[in-house]
DNA sequence: TGTACATCAGTGAACGCGCGTTCACTGATGTAC
DNA sequence: TGTACATCAGTGAACGCGCGTTCACTGATGTAC
């Protein structure tokens, strides 16, 4: 049966964001546009007017998980934080709602152009994002900072997804916290951590 | 037509070889049995004869990669090398043949018990490697810097291979290997950088 | 504002291809005498 | 050592399920008058 063109658009959107997160969960071959339409609350037969094909609708659906991490980072003041949350157990455990990059990492690598143009975007995005947040020091330096930060963060996520013993995973998680999210004001302690956080003006 | 036991032994051989080559190359999805086997030079009819299953195949196959992994790395006497040699453009450009976490990462963690036993086995591994590796310092240090270490290794092929462009890449790559690799024997300079890191008590 | 008709979002059955798996068969290997 | 038979690794056709995709249909929405 028909239905209002707000309703449709809503619909639409509903389908991409149930593939980003199942996409993310299962990988690409792990769900159907079957699973995605019933997620969505909708039959599969209504998926091809809306994309042109399934691949269509995992560009979409990868886009639009980019697009939410950035949302998501853009909060924080400061490097630190971002690392912390990144690496926290929630995330760890939460693959559908997280990053796409240690999700789908080794798939989107193989994907098409569209795709890895996305991230190629996303992931410059986050690397100014980073090189910004580290504040003091020569660009240079910051930004060799932020590309080492960027990749410790991906393969701590992956190594500690990946890891079949809870012990080892929260170790990755805990030591690549620290050293990572110790680019901080010279002088100032870490360890328990009685951190203070001053925004830059 | 039949083949002398030895030569069968062989072909078995062979089918995990190609298995765990074009697995990586292609992930697990990506690959039919059928591939398999002609890349063995055999044909799919005879697969079931030596495995149960595609999947039981995959396990064996997963299990020969991180074994080749273990063999590669033991030869490094420093984890400078080791580092260099994992970040380096031919290991990025060659999935087939590297690295199975940066390749399968987040498939691998999607995978049954038997697989993710492997994988945390091989984690350990190389984390005691590197432990042992990075020489000076107590070992409660050295293992965080492990940790880190392989987290960067792996993050940063990871995002070197999955974004678009050459130059952004290669830059992640050099980046990662300079950042990484500088757990070397203190005052000898290294690159650009004449920067002298004295491990803390 | 109300009525009549066209449009079209969504439904569910059906199609067809790909791929994992099975099976009857072949002919070389291995073995018993 | 040679011969006869049993075994079984590998072959290629065929099966069948899953899944991406198509399509005729429904009935509510949108529109023209």
């Amino acid at each position: 049966m028909r239905v209002s063109r707000d309703k449709a658009a809503e619909n639409r959107e509903r389908i991409v964001d149930t593939a980003s997160r199942l996409f993310r969960e299962k990988g690409f071959d792990g769900v159907g546009v079957d699973a995605i339409m019933n997620g969505a609350g909708l039959t599969h037969g209504g998926f091809y007017g809306h994309f042109g094909s399934k691949d269509d609708l995992a560009a979409e659906a990868i886009a639009r998980a980019l697009e939410r991490s950035d949302e998501k980072q853009s909060r924080y003041a400061n490097l630190t934080d971002l690392v912390s949350e990144y690496l926290c157990e929630r995330h760890c455990a939460d693959r559908a709602n997280g990053c796409a990059i240690a999700a789908l990492g080794a798939d989107m690598a193989r994907r098409r152009d569209g795709v890895r143009r996305g991230l190629t975007k996303h992931v410059r995005g986050q690397l100014d994002r980073f090189t910004h947040l580290l504040g003091n020091g020569a660009a240079e330096r910051r930004r060799k900072r932020a590309i080492a930060t960027l990749a410790g963060m991906v393969g701590a996520l992956t190594l500690a997804r990946g890891v079949d013993d809870p012990a080892l995973s929260k170790e990755i998680l805990a030591v690549a916290r620290d050293a990572l999210g110790e680019a901080r004001p010279a002088g100032q302690s870490r360890g328990r951590r009685r951190i203070f956080h001053r925004l830059r003006p």
